[in-house]
DNA sequence: GATATCCGGAACTGCAGAGTATCGTATGGA
DNA sequence: TCCATACGATACTCTGCAGTTCCGGATATC
């Protein structure tokens, strides 16, 4: 990370007991209850995440992120105190666009239910959260908390579907009970972010679907089809 | 990244054609044939990697590099023309320190040969070469060459053990022929990097023989002990 | 329509760090 | 012993970007 800068000044500004100026710091604002152009918010985090994705944290500026959401980088140090908390708040809520749990397939094996979840929209979606996993990864060691936000907005979820599929799969005696269901959920996140991270190859369908029967069904006693 | 400059200008001093300085640039020193102390390359790669591995890329800085390794900055930069450079060349001398195919154990039994592989000194060994991955992994996309390196020094040398070793057991027929080794010998380097990377946890003797023992020997279909 | 407030845009400041230049010294070869 | 070269240290320049400030205009409320 380039400029750590001296971390947070002047949290009240006590020397000028004037009035307020018309801009206030972002805090203040939100205490203060003012109002301001909510729809902005949203889309000035998604600008973040683009921009995250395609440079990574340090090539990212906020010039660059305040001309994609065609906002002014004021109207952006306005609502957030520094970048780095602008990526946090943005990795943060991308955990509201995830599918919830009762969306998941039920198709009656648990091959079914795995390769039902292959779909061309959620490749192209899991692609561009792995991208910003990447481009986050150069911060966390900066930001812990970062890294929990990453994980529990990027990784966790498919983690947690496929263990919720595996337990259903034990569950109806498809399965052993005796499998490692808790490490064997982390096996396709963790593949795939190898893939995305360090081969650079983006997934396709082949790769997702030989991960199934491949590993996962092979390791739980599945035969191959 | 942070300061990506200008990219080379000035190949030859044209301007001035006086003659040759005391300190010429890198390049040129090596085709001209001068004698360097030799011995400083090595002691400097490995102080880069050390600094790479505890900072990351953009925390690090030359003047990092050059204290850790007692060295002149002008001194690294006479040698490799840029901080980019430095730390590819860096990456890519890894490979060498990577124990041969040689030594690696023969157990008799797959399970004997993947345990034998874990011993405290390559955890630690690996658990450093994963912070430098990590490390490298904000500059990857801007230098797609430093993928190729990184993953030739860090996790194929893992990945091909286990191809060798899991090769064998199918030739002992001890395995089915069929187990789809070439991705189950991704596994552990693609766990062992989200472990690191991701969930910021160390890696343990616990943690590599769950995956041993819930998750490759389960999928060749070797039953747990 | 007057007032207040927020907006986008743009100019500005401050600083850290890449890369350069200089200097006094250590070393090794003739 | 002398010369050449490369060394470590240090001081320097230059640039990109975080964060700030200012301003004219849009919008809303009354």
């Amino acid at each position: 990370m380039s400029h750590v800068q001296t971390e947070q000044m002047n949290p009240t500004p006590s020397s000028v007991s004037e009035n307020i100026p018309a801009d206030v710091p972002a805090e203040l604002h939100a205490k203060l209850g003012r109002k301001r152009d909510l729809t902005r918010d949203p889309e000035i985090l998604e600008a973040a995440l683009d921009v995250l994705a395609e440079t990574g944290y340090d090539g990212m500026t906020i010039d660059m992120v305040a001309s994609r959401a065609k906002a002014g980088k004021a109207t952006i140090y306005r609502r957030w105190p520094s970048k780095a908390e602008l990526i946090i708040d943005a990795v943060s809520c991308m955990r509201k666009n995830n599918l919830p749990t009762s969306e998941l397939p039920d198709t009656g094996t648990l091959r079914g239910d795995l390769i039902a979840m292959i779909k061309p929209q959620s490749i192209k979606e899991g692609d561009r959260k792995f991208q910003i996993m990447a481009g986050v990864l150069a911060m966390i060691s900066q930001a812990p908390e970062l890294a929990d936000a990453a994980n529990t907005a990027i990784v966790a979820p498919r983690a947690q579907a496929n263990l919720l599929l595996m337990q259903r799969a034990i569950d109806r005696g498809e399965i052993s009970a005796k499998s490692d269901i808790q490490t064997l959920s982390l096996v396709t996140p963790a593949m795939i972010a190898h893939r995305i991270l360090i081969l650079r190859t983006p997934i396709n369908r082949e790769f997702l679907v030989s991960l199934i029967d491949g590993i996962i069904l092979p390791a739980v006693g599945l035969p191959h089809p």
